[in-house]
DNA sequence: CTGTTGCTGAAACAGTCGTACCATAAACCC
DNA sequence: GGGTTTATGGTACGACTGTTTCAGCAACAG
């Protein structure tokens, strides 16, 4: 046997090249500026990912990995009212030490819409987030199988995200959530909600 | 006087420019490729746009004109009831053929989000569209000057959009608009929206 | 010491990028 | 014909890309 292995060389790597990727982006990557940035060569990175797509990979998972962790912890106790819920979960995402994140999923969801090719997995991720804030709003929800009520309330957290990147006015985004807040009050207990093509 | 100058030449590579941009997405966007599949050379297209950036600030806001060309005719008349309005607002936003106009606008809003630099009319952009659903949306808002009612529904619809362009489940899309206009119905009179910092 | 294995720097490869330069053809006026 | 302006094509430049190749150093075992 030769020189030991140092398996956690690639691990180290991986977290600051996510930390590169939060804070520059993904869309202008380059491996020369990056392991310049990272004290190390192309020539390592290579190395220890093979690719720079598998690297990519690698960065977004460890991305969505630090992310999760804090949402399954943060929003999963579900005493309140939806209203106190859906306050809590506006505050934890939007607040600015999400912002990286909350840059990088957009930019991801909007090059996976332009190159769904090259992501399999996206789809899947959606219902995954519905399957979390179903439990976190299982009382504004039809049933224990309804994906629609989970599918609203993101797409408004989405929607204002988005905005609030764009636009920075925080305040009409912090009003926008109290005002559909009030809405889900008033209409809470579901006053026959379909009225199309019903189930 | 020499050669006349002809101007049309400009506008029907703009056009063409467009529906390649509109196909193909803006990240990869390269002269050599665009003017290929233009039937033109890299060299006319600089000399009809000076540079590669003005010719995207120029297809960008060809995209935008044909955009809100439509916009303006078809969700101006606002005789119906608000849901009836909010239906077909999506079912027009929402339709296949809109699909490349709403890549487009993600894909530049998520390099605003990240390069904000390049982008300093796309807030303003924001604000547009909250005055136009301003108007739509006159009879849900606080008053003339009410931003948050557009800013909600915005989010809703541009968050929506993002699901629907990710996931393709447009089943789901439909019933969360749907329960978004029995939301809107029931809280429609607003019940004392302000339960803050209100105004 | 040699041997073996892990690590790493330097350089080069083939390719694409936006752009600039140079020549020339095309269409007009005189 | 010349004079002048517009519209092209071809080509090359310098910079960058991801990746590979070659070499050599580092750390261990025997």
């Amino acid at each position: 046997m030769g020189r030991p292995a140092d398996p956690g060389r690639r691990k180290r790597t991986l977290a600051r090249a996510a930390d590169y990727v939060l804070a520059n982006g993904l869309a202008g990557l380059s491996l020369r500026p990056l392991a310049a940035a990272l004290g190390t060569s192309p020539r390592m990175l290579l190395y220890d990912f093979g690719s720079k797509q598998e690297l990519v990979a690698a960065v977004l998972a460890e991305a969505r990995r630090r992310g999760a962790a804090r949402v399954a912890e943060e929003l999963l106790p579900g005493t309140a009212t939806p209203e106190e819920r859906l306050r809590g979960i506006w505050a934890w995402i939007s607040a600015p030490e999400r912002a990286p994140y909350v840059r990088l999923f957009f930019e991801v969801h909007a090059d996976a819409i332009a190159h769904p090719e090259n992501y399999g997995e996206l789809g899947d991720v959606v219902a995954e987030w519905c399957d979390t804030l179903g439990v976190t709003f299982r009382d504004l929800a039809d049933g224990p199988a309804d994906t629609v009520t989970p599918t609203m309330v993101m797409a408004l957290v989405r929607g204002l995200l988005l905005d609030l990147a764009v636009t920075g006015d925080r305040e009409r985004a912090d009003r926008a959530v109290e005002r559909f807040a009030a809405l889900l009050a008033a209409g809470g207990p579901l006053t026959s909600p379909s009225a199309g093509s019903g189930t």
